[in-house]
RNA sequence: GGAGCCGUAGUUCAGUUGGUUAGAACGCCAGCCUGUCACGUUGGAGGUCGCGGGUUCGAGUCCCGUCGGCUCCGCCA
């Protein structure tokens, strides 16, 4: 039989009680973590949110608890009347804040029963969680650890920080529609059938882009949200198909502006644990993160940089190396610092991960007490050296080369650099690396349809020092001239995760049609799917620019995990599930018929 | 769309070259226990080896398919 709560109220949660308030009557609530039966008396381990109290309960001292307390299993929720009582010195518990005291109960109500968990929740002395898809489909329960609910408490700080910043310096918060318009460019859209307009659809918005911008011409100056958004894509350990972001757009700036801004917001953040960012982020271009570091999202906290030894191979020198410096690609190389031992196996290793990224193969030079390599036959033994002292490798190292197309060398040797600095442990976990990537190009080649794509978006301003050239580019047919374009377009990346991306967008309407007629839009498409915003940048648009912040990749760079469910209350499984209330699901024949849909499964 | 890893008791895992009765730890149930906090201790219950097919005298183990989870490539303006 269970007991009511009836007018029983908590004077305190698990986590607070300490010396301090010995000789106190208290009331506690919470799920029992642990019982510990020595017939005559037991403990419990009583838990909340904001920690654990050790409860005794006496047969002597109250023999109608004690009884009860024998009833009691894990997980029940009970409510424990009783005085708080110091430890003796032998009986203190370091590990937990409120080890020096417990509650010596006098009542015990039980509040409601468990069955037996289909997993334990923490799993005592044990690394070993139960397996992600049962945790996903009892959510609920896998939300009771401590560790989750940390990191839901801490995003949800996170939250509050931003909206004390972007608030104290006048940007106001407005939110915008969910049920938005499909716009084909971009990521796959997630779709609303209209009932009233059969055949029609809503689109969720991927981000709130155009409605910020049109704020900014309504005149609201200065724009935030904490905003969903949706992208039917392929999830990621750091991708879900909804996340959240923290949306920001404001008028009359310029790119210093808005990196003041992101600075400002990522530094009152990360103060949340007492990490001071630097007042100015370091800053490198698109083109030198690549060059260096093989990616536009670097991770700063090691070095390992690519090196460039192209010249080496221009005149002669191993084939498939001449080749693709004669085709206009590369030879890069990254020094392994000490590890001149690696075995045939882990290079076999290392050279399977380049061939993910399309590299034909992986070169390496090892410079134990005799150097060798994979090049020794084709190149010598004079060459090979001349390779490792131009990479500035010293006896010991190990020297791992890529050759081909730019794209793949950087890809192909960026991936190499963090697998290594991975498995050689050379990333400082408490360090934290901010850096601003600038100047974007404008535009991508996409080799598939063989045309210039936006590389951003397609509201994003070209560099004004590269304007003449899109004019020329664009009007004048010169389309190969596209691709140096650059935009005021930047992100912000932390220990290589891309938390911000922003861009000045543009603000008049003849270059907005000249950016859409660059892409390959044709005028009446262009009119039809943003008409009204072109429109808009008739009436009075003032130069504008923002940025957008993953607050889920933030927080877990917070929170310390390389896991985006981790900082999500319910998350979907790889392949966009949702194991718990088991979406997304068939729906009732007559809800079709409602929408005017028909299924066709065939496949 | 493609690749890799994984799937054995409620949970986490082990399981030899294909061999007869599939194990361990934790959890669970019952008893004992005056200071535990990963309590201890005695005993007990608990298995469709993800699913389907094949090879074989014999399959947890080998083969094919399939489902699910995780990670990566493509994708993510």
């Amino acid at each position: 039989m269970l007991d009511s709560l009836g007018n029983l109220e908590r004077t305190h949660t698990c986590g607070e009680l300490d010396v301090k308030n010995v000789g106190e009557r208290v009331v506690l609530m919470g799920w029992v973590a642990r019982k510990r039966d020595f017939g005559i008396f037991t403990f419990l381990d009583l838990r909340d949110r904001e920690g654990i109290t050790q409860i005794v309960i006496s047969e002597d001292v109250a023999p109608q608890a004690h009884a009860k307390a024998k009833q009691v299993r894990n997980e029940y929720v009970v409510a424990v009347k009783g005085s708080v009582v110091a430890r003796s010195d032998s009986a203190v518990n370091p590990k937990i804040p409120t080890g020096r005291i417990e509650v010596l109960a006098d009542e015990i109500l039980i509040l409601n029963e468990s069955k037996t968990l289909p997993f334990e929740i923490e799993k005592a002395g044990s690394q070993n969680l139960a397996s992600e898809e049962l945790r996903l489909k009892y959510r609920y329960l896998d939300l009771r650890r401590q560790r989750l609910q940390k990191n839901l408490i801490m995003r949800a700080q996170v939250i509050r920080k931003i909206r004390e910043y972007m608030d104290s310096l006048g940007f106001i918060e407005i939110e915008t529609p969910i049920l938005l318009k499909s716009t084909p460019e971009g990521a796959r859209d997630f779709l609303v059938p209209s009932r009233v307009y059969k055949g029609k659809f809503y689109a969720l918005p991927q981000s709130p882009q155009i409605l910020k911008q049109i704020c900014m011409i309504a005149g609201l100056d200065r724009y935030y949200q904490i905003a969903r958004c949706f992208r039917d894509e392929d999830l990621r350990a750091d991708r879900q198909p909804e996340f959240t972001q923290l949306d920001v757009e404001m008028s009359f700036a310029n790119q210093e502006m808005i990196y003041r801004i992101i600075e400002g917001v990522f530094r009152s953040v990360f103060k949340l644990i007492d990490v001071d960012l630097p007042e100015q982020f370091p800053r490198l271009t698109y083109k030198e993160a690549i060059e260096r570091f093989g990616t536009d999202k670097p991770d700063l906290r090691f070095g390992m940089e690519l090196q460039d030894i192209s010249d080496l191979f221009k005149n002669d020198g191993f084939a498939p190396f001449t080749s693709a410096v004669a085709s206009g690609g590369q030879v890069k190389a990254i020094v392994v610092k000490g590890r001149a031992d690696y075995s045939r196996k882990r290079l076999d290793e290392l050279q399977q991960l380049t061939k993910r990224y399309g590299a034909g193969g992986l070169a390496w030079i090892k410079l134990a007490d005799e150097t060798s390599s994979s090049l020794m036959k084709a190149l010598g033994e004079a060459k090979v050296e001349e390779i490792a002292s131009k990479v500035k490798a010293e006896k010991g190292d190990a020297v791992l080369i890529v050759a081909g197309k730019k794209k793949v060398v950087a890809s192909s040797l960026g991936a190499l650099r963090t697998e290594i600095a991975e498995t050689e442990n050379l990333i400082d976990r408490n360090s934290y690396k901010p850096v601003l990537i600038t100047e974007f190009p404008m535009f991508e080649y996409n080799e598939d349809t063989c045309e210039y794509e936006a590389a951003h978006h397609p509201f994003t301003a070209p560099m004004d020092e590269d304007v003449e050239l899109f004019y020329r580019a664009v009007e004048k047919g010169e389309r190969e001239l596209l691709g140096k374009i650059r935009a005021k377009a930047y992100d912000a990346v932390i220990n290589g995760y891309e938390c911000a991306g922003g861009s000045i967008r543009i603000h008049q309407r003849r270059l907005q049609e000249l950016n859409f007629k660059a892409i390959g839009l044709s005028n009446e498409t262009a009119i039809e799917r943003f008409g009204f915003f072109l429109e808009a940048l008739d009436y009075g648009a003032p130069p504008h620019g923002g940025f957008a912040a993953g607050i889920e990749r933030t927080c877990m760079i917070i929170c310390g995990t390389e896991n985006i469910r981790d900082v999500m209350a319910f998350p979907k499984t790889s392949s966009g599930q949702d194991l718990m209330i088991d979406s997304p699901s068939l729906v009732e024949e007559s809800q079709l018929k409602e929408l005017g849909i028909r299924l066709d499964t065939r496949e």
